[in-house]
DNA sequence: AATTTAATAGTGAGTACTTACTTATTATAG
DNA sequence: CTATAATAAGTAAGTACTCACTATTAAATT
C-alpha cells in the first residue's frame, strides 16, 4: 500500500506509510535521546527505511524536526484551545489546573520533545503562553484577587513544571496533587 | 605560570591554567549548546588548547562533564545548605523563595548544565532534592499548614520552574514576582 | 649549586568511525 | 508511460580519541 489516509484532528494529510514512519521514529529518538544525539542513520533504522528516504520527504534533518513540531503544536493548541473558550473565570481556572494531567501517554513524547526544545534559543518563544496569560489575568481578575497578572503568571509556571515533571515521570501522585491544586483555588 | 591556586569554597584545588580553561570553555558550550552538540575540536578551539590535551586531563568527553557536574554540585550545595541550617520554619519558606533569585549572573552556566541535564535519565535524580523536601514539610507542617507535604512538593515545583524561567532570561519582573511570593506565603 | 632523573603538561598529526546529505538507479503505482 | 517512492552506494566533513613526541617543572643525587 503505497498511501493512507490518516485523520488528524485539524487537517486530512495524504502520507505515505514509510513517511509518516520516519517522523515517529525520529519523534521517539529526538524526544529520548536528543535531537543532536539523533543520527539520520538510527531514524533510518528504526523506521525500516532507508536513510535518502528521509532526505527524500524532509530535506534536512531540520526540516524533519520542523514537520515534527508543526504536529506537536497542533495538539497544544487543541488543549489550549479548550481553555479559551472558557466565559466562566472559574471553569478558566479549573481546566488550566486540569491541563498537565489531561496529557495523553500516548502524545507524551510530542510534549516531551517540546520543553526540551525550550532549552535552545531558537525554539524557546515564551510569547506563545500569552494568550493564555491574558485569559488567566482576566479569570483573577473576575475573581478580585489582588494581583491578577501576577498570578497568572505565578499559574503557568507552576504549571510548566508540573507538566515537566509529569513526562520525566517523577510526579507518582498525580491525582492528590490535582485535588490539592484545585482545592488551593477552589476551582 | 605552570599552576595556579584556586580557591573553591570547601576544597583547595590546584589546577593548571589551561586544564581550568579547559574546564569553563566546555561549561560555556555545554550549557548553551548542549553536550552532543558541542564537540571536542570546538571545545580546544575556545579553550585555545590542543585537543588531545582534554583528554589527558579528563580522559574522555565524559569524563569532562563529570568534572563539570562534580563542580556544579558544590554551587547547588552551597545554596542549599543555608536553607537547611535554618531553625525558624518561617525562615526555612523565605531562604527558599529567595533561593532562585540568589543564582548570580556568573554561574548561570552551571545551573543551566544541571537544569538541562535533568532531562537526561542518567543525570535526572529526584532524590537529590528529598532533604529539601522534608525540611520544607517539617516547616509547614510547623506553620499549620493543611496539607504540609503537598505545599512542600507544590513549593519546590514552583522553584524549580523559576529558576528555570530567569535561566532562560524570560523572567523580566525578578524582584516583582519575588515580593508576591513571599507575600504569598506572608513570609 | 649544579646536574641528572623522573614526572607531568602540552602539542599536532593521525586513527577508525560517524555525520548529514547526494546521486544514480530501480521499483511501483496510477 | 510517467511520476513519484524507495533504495544502495556513495561523499566530504566532522567525530571522539590515540600516539609519538617535545617542553616544562619538580625531585633526587651529586
Amino acid at each position: 500500500m503505497k498511501n493512507s489516509l490518516h485523520l488528524q484532528v485539524i487537517t486530512y494529510t495524504l502520507m505515505t506509510d514509510k513517511k509518516e514512519k520516519i517522523l515517529q521514529s525520529a519523534l521517539v529518538l529526538f524526544a529520548n535521546e536528543g535531537v543532536s544525539a539523533t543520527s539520520t542513520n538510527k531514524i533510518a533504522k528504526l523506521a525500516g527505511v532507508s536513510e535518502g528516504l528521509i532526505f527524500r520527504h524532509y530535506k534536512s534533518k531540520k526540516g524533519l524536526l520542523n514537520a515534527i513540531i508543526e504536529n506537536a503544536e497542533q495538539k497544544v493548541n487543541i488543549l489550549f484551545g479548550d481553555i479559551m473558550m472558557q466565559t466562566d473565570p472559574k471553569s478558566v481556572i479549573l481546566k488550566t489546573i486540569e491541563f498537565p494531567f489531561l496529557i495523553k501517554k500516548s502524545e507524551y513524547n510530542y510534549w516531551k520533545l517540546q520543553f526540551k526544545l525550550k532549552w535552545e534559543e531558537e525554539y524557546n518563544n515564551p510569547n506563545k503562553m500569552k494568550p493564555l496569560l491574558d485569559k488567566l489575568t482576566w479569570a483573577f481578575t473576575q475573581l478580585n484577587y489582588d494581583f491578577p497578572a501576577l498570578e497568572a503568571q505565578y499559574m503557568l509556571q507552576t504549571l510548566e513544571s508540573i507538566s515537566t515533571e509529569i513526562l520525566k515521570g517523577n510526579l507518582t501522585n498525580q491525582q492528590q496533587f490535582k485535588q490539592f491544586l484545585i482545592h488551593k483555588y477552589s476551582a
